[in-house]
RNA sequence: GGCCUUAUCGUCUAGCGGCUAGGACGCCAGGUUCUCAUCCUGGUAACAGGGGUUCGAUUCCCCUUAAGGUCACCA
């Protein structure tokens, strides 16, 4: 594979299901990174844990980031996608060249993965980590663990009453090798391999977020590495496969900060030079609590599904946790941009509240710059969930009525879920509102009357061909000379019913020439 | 509880020894062809506390406080 750099990241998330939103942003800042320094960006699947398995969790996780625009160059992918555009260019190049080969997931049907470093799902890695736990065994810098679950529980239990640290106590650490040799022959089914940390040494690294950071393995305990299922832990598999995947900097929540000197270790056991780290801010709750399902959507599904636009999801999600610096006052930011401007100096330390009233903001930012195709293309499928449009009139269903609705909704809408909803007068026939709602300030009746006539016969002189808002905002402000409200007001309640609502220019123009004469035909029998 | 991390308006943040501490969201007020929204203008609001270092600390150091993360055969 080409590479102008040597710069390669990973996005490692384990299918869980769902995508969270702050694994989102761990994709992008690994994503962004990658692309600015000019290196790859590759995904790995960690299904190390056979308990979390979530049928179809693959495939979301996939296509999920796939419509976020985070396109990976090595990993898994959707097989179907494949042959779409999905694929960044320079993998596809090589396939078509018929330089590299996809290989088929044995474990996930429809999956393929592409790439040099592969197989790039975890669970289809097994030997290599098995081999590697047992070369510590060998190097004596790992040993065998037999305890079980339930004295390792007790034995965390009586720790915590004590109000002392849960560490392992190193039991079968002073096991002779007869005896390991025997529990082997025995195949005792809690079998473990733990990494044998030393003693009292205090680690140091850098990270480039952080800056120096140390440790002492006083406050560690020996994690196991390989569990009795055969499959490695979280550490063993991240250790082997950022190493044999050749990661130069390996990007991920803060979370993971307390086992850095863990991971830094192994590099060292294994001989191995560690590559770079960067811990990312969390993303937190309003309580500053890790953002949580509990508190509010969580899920990138979520929030696409309630009508917010990719490119803004993105766009907030960067600026948390990061910013331009330079004194740069820019909100908005294209992926392009992103990419220009990114960078580890300013990456924040602290955790990052997620506002919602920022997103809805940003989101509707973004609504303001589509077109009305756009618009209509991308809200088409809110549209349809909607009660009054499926109980709309086809005519009022059709592309051409829904993109007038849409070019006076498009600077009222925060989000694509709530489309129509504050102008559902567009799809009702019947109007239900209270007479007394025509009266603008102490009008009589008859001024009522009067005024809605007048409307009534502007609009009756206009042709089909001059309806435009222009032409109905001039001859109506004409009609209505300096009273603009006793024209205005009651016209426009008589097309739509609603206290609140686009101009009537608006509304007419949208509802049309016969429709909105209609409208006034009943308000003025009221 | 141990360890680690963090700390500028309510929120996202600028600031990298000298600023009336800047911007954005939100909120409030006013304006823009009737109401709503958009838009425009203005306003509200912050350096957690205490010690140092320095001519001078929001900025560097220490302590305190507070918050968070983490201590699994989960990642």
């Amino acid at each position: 594979m080409i590479s102008s750099s040597n710069i390669r990241v990973r996005f490692a998330p384990s299918p869980t299901g769902y995508v969270h939103i702050g694994s989102l942003r761990t994709a992008l800042y690994n994503y962004l990174f990658a692309k600015k320094q000019g290196g790859e960006y590759l995904l790995r699947l960690e299904d190390t844990d056979k308990k979390r398995f979530v049928s179809g969790a693959t495939e979301n996780l996939l296509s999920v980031l796939e419509t976020m625009g985070l396109l990976h160059s090595e990993g898994p992918f959707i097989s179907q996608q494949l042959t779409v555009n999905s694929l960044p260019e320079s993998p596809r190049e090589t396939l078509r060249a018929g330089q590299q080969q996809t290989i088929e997931s044995v474990k996930y049907p429809g999956i393929v993965e592409v790439g040099d470093y592969g197989p790039y799902i975890q669970s289809e890695r097994l030997e290599l980590y098995r081999k590697y736990a047992q070369e510590l065994i060998d190097s004596k810098k790992a040993y065998y663990c037999f305890c079980s679950p339930e004295r390792l529980d007790a034995m965390r239990k009586e720790q915590m009453t004590n109000k002392q640290m849960p560490k392992y106590d190193r039991l079968c650490c002073q096991l002779s090798s007869e005896e390991i040799q025997k529990n082997l022959d025995a195949k005792l089914p809690d079998t473990t391999i733990r990494f044998k940390l030393p003693d009292n040494e205090t680690v140091w690294f850098t990270d480039m977020v952080r800056g120096e950071v140390s440790f002492n393995t006083a406050s560690m305990a020996d994690a196991v590495l390989l569990k009795s299922d055969g499959y490695p832990t979280y550490h063993l598999a991240m250790a082997v496969d950022d190493h044999f995947m050749r990661i130069s900097h390996v990007i991920r929540s803060e979370e993971w900060l307390p086992s850095l000197p863990l991971h830094v270790l192994l590099y060292r056991a294994f001989g191995w030079d560690a590559p770079q780290f960067a811990h990312l801010p969390l993303i937190i709750n309003a309580d500053k609590s890790k953002l949580s399902k509990r508190q509010g959507d969580v899920a990138v599904e979520d929030y696409l599904k309630k009508g917010y636009l990719k490119e803004a999801l993105i766009n907030f999600v960067a600026m948390l946790g990061w910013n331009p610096g330079e004194g740069s006052m820019q909100e908005l930011f294209s992926m392009d941009e992103l990419i220009e401007k990114f960078d580890f100096e300013h990456v924040h330390k602290a955790g990052a509240v997620f506002d919602m009233k920022k997103l809805d903001w940003i989101n509707a930012q973004y609504i303001k710059r589509l077109s009305v195709d756009e618009l209509y293309e991308k809200s088409l499928p809110f549209w349809q969930e909607k009660d009054f449009y499926k109980a709309a009139k086809p005519e009022q269903q059709s592309e051409e009525y829904l993109k007038k609705v849409l070019f006076i909704e498009r600077d009222r809408l925060n989000r694509l879920d709530a489309v129509g909803e504050s102008n559902a007068f567009f799809f009702i026939d019947t109007l239900e509102y209270d007479k007394e709602l025509l009266r603008w300030k102490k009008n009589t009746d008859d001024e009522i009357i009067t005024a809605l006539t007048k409307a009534q016969e502007v609009l009756t002189a206009l042709d089909e061909q001059d309806w435009t808002q222009d032409n109905l905002s001039e001859k109506l402000m004409a009609a209505a000379g300096e009273k603009r409200g006793d024209l205005l007001w009651p016209l426009r309640v008589a097309l739509t019913g609603a206290k609140q609502s686009p101009s009537p220019f608006e509304v007419a123009f949208v509802l049309g020439k016969i429709e909105s004469l209609k409208r006034i035909g009943k308000a003025l029998s009221k």
